[in-house]
Parts: C-alpha cells; structure tokens; sequence
DNA sequence: TATACTGTGTATATAGATATATACAGTATA
DNA sequence: TATACTGTATATATCTATATACACAGTATA
C-alpha cells in the first residue's frame, strides 16, 4: 500500500511529528479505516529512508493519543475511533491550520483582500492541476 | 517598542526558528525598515522568557541571512535590503505558507470548495475581529 | 583624563530532545 | 523447528535550550 508520507528533512519540525500529523490526516480525514493495517516500522523507515525508531516513535505518539493499536510480533493497525472524534480531529486541525496561515500571511503586512487573492489563486492552481 | 513576536512552547518547532520566521516576516513585509534596532538579545529573552543564548540564535541565523546586522557592544539592526528581495521573500513565503495549508487541508479528505469556504469564513471572522 | 558602571554581544559547559545503528523479543508460517 | 516477519530496548551522536562567565562599547563621574 501506497502512503502519501513525506517527509521534509529542511524543515525544523522533527522527523517523527511530520509522520504524526500527516497519519492523524489520513486517519481523521477517513482514508484509513479502522482496522486498516499500517506500514511496518521497518518498511516505512525505508520507504522514507529514517531510522526505524524515528518511525517508532510517531507510531508511538499516535497510540498514545489513541489513532492506531500497536501489538509485538504482529504490526500495527488503524484503532477504532468514534466517527464524532474524527470529525472533530479534522475539522478542529484544518481550521486551526489554515488560521495559522491567514494570521502569517497577515504578518508579513499582507491585507485580507491580498490574502483571499492569493489563496484564491492557489485553489485555481489546484483545480488546474488535478485536471 | 513593542513587537508582535510571540513564541508557542506546545509547538515542536524550535524556539530560535519560531523567532527568525517572525522576524523574518516583519523584516519582509516592511514593518521593521533599515537601520532600526531591534531589542536586545537580553530585552527579547526577557520578554519572551526564554535564554539569551536562544535569542542569540536567531539573530545569528537572520545575520547569516543578511536579514539584521549585529555589533558587539552596540546592538542589533535591521540591515539595508533590496527591495526587490523583501517582496520576493514576501510573496515567495507567503505562497508557500497557504499552499502548504492548503495541501494539509486536502490531506484530511476536504475538496478544494470545502477548503476555499472553510477559508472564507476564517477570513470573515478576521474582518469582524479587527472592528 | 582615567575609571567605573551599564549597556551590548560572545563563549563554554551542561541537560534534554531528536535521530541513528545495533541487538533483543514476540508472532506467524512453511 | 527454523526462518522471516513483526515490535522493543539500548547506547551514541547531534541538535536545542539553558545557566553562567567573558569581552566590547558607550557614558558618566571624579
């Protein structure tokens, strides 16, 4: 199975909480189901070409937040979560991101017209890529 | 003076980084114009409640840039920068900023006119706000 | 004019966080 | 039972953040 994992190596973020976010993603965005098994430690550490326990400890912090179940011997899984806390999850992470980014466009002395353009430019971008 | 440099511990990202991106932005956008001290590295440490020697981190990092220039013994300035830099480090960032935020809402399963009306209502929001 | 004080930046040692390499333990299958 | 998968643990190197001390520059005062 082919993940959308990447990772970016410039960025000051560590490793193992770039592959937190953009598993609690896909997992809270519902492209993987609940009992869905994950990449092993070992194949995803390849695949992205980081120690294995870099990959472990992501896999760690989203057992501990209850994303995934992790059992010795056997792999890792996606958990059963309630449809309302993914829900919640995805709608809470996307505004906060998105507001995150208005407020930095903001402080580089960007007005809220130039901002809506920009970002409007952007979504055409995109609508033209996907094409 | 009073400068909206404010840096979140819950974030992963290191402190020294918050602190260049923000000072960065500033610089950029054209709120701190050439030639005017910025705070010293014990008046910023003070009051952002972190250690000098951070500070003095991310002051290095925006010197090795050419962002500031720094005199022992004297302080810290905005340096002289091309206009033509300024604006491509601020149109190039912020591009960058709202087309990541744009990739990480699509990753959690939302199409591009959720995204685009998710945005309007954060920008709306914003315009109350500032009444 | 020299010295002391107060500002400024600079350097070093240490602790915690991050990432790695390597070895150990559990599980499934041939 | 052996092998190949899986996860788990430990030691080490590097990065980040801190506390503390040192050096430069400007100003005030005797």
């Amino acid at each position: 199975m082919e993940l959308p994992i990447r990772i970016s190596k410039d960025s000051r973020e560590p490793i193992y909480h770039q592959i937190v976010n953009q598993f609690k993603a896909l997992i809270a965005g519902g492209h993987l189901s609940a009992g869905t098994p994950l990449p092993s430690i070992r194949a995803l550490s390849k695949d992205l070409e980081i120690s294995i326990i870099t990959t472990r400890r992501a896999y760690q912090d989203l057992e501990v937040q209850g994303f995934i179940r992790t059992l010795q011997g056997k792999g890792t899984f996606v958990a059963d979560i309630a449809e309302s806390l993914k829900q919640e999850v995805k709608v809470t992470s996307v505004h906060n991101i998105l507001e995150n980014a208005v407020e930095t466009a903001l402080s580089y002395d960007y007005n809220l017209s130039q901002v809506k353009e920009i970002f409007l430019n952007i979504l055409q971008d995109k609508e033209k890529g996907d094409k």
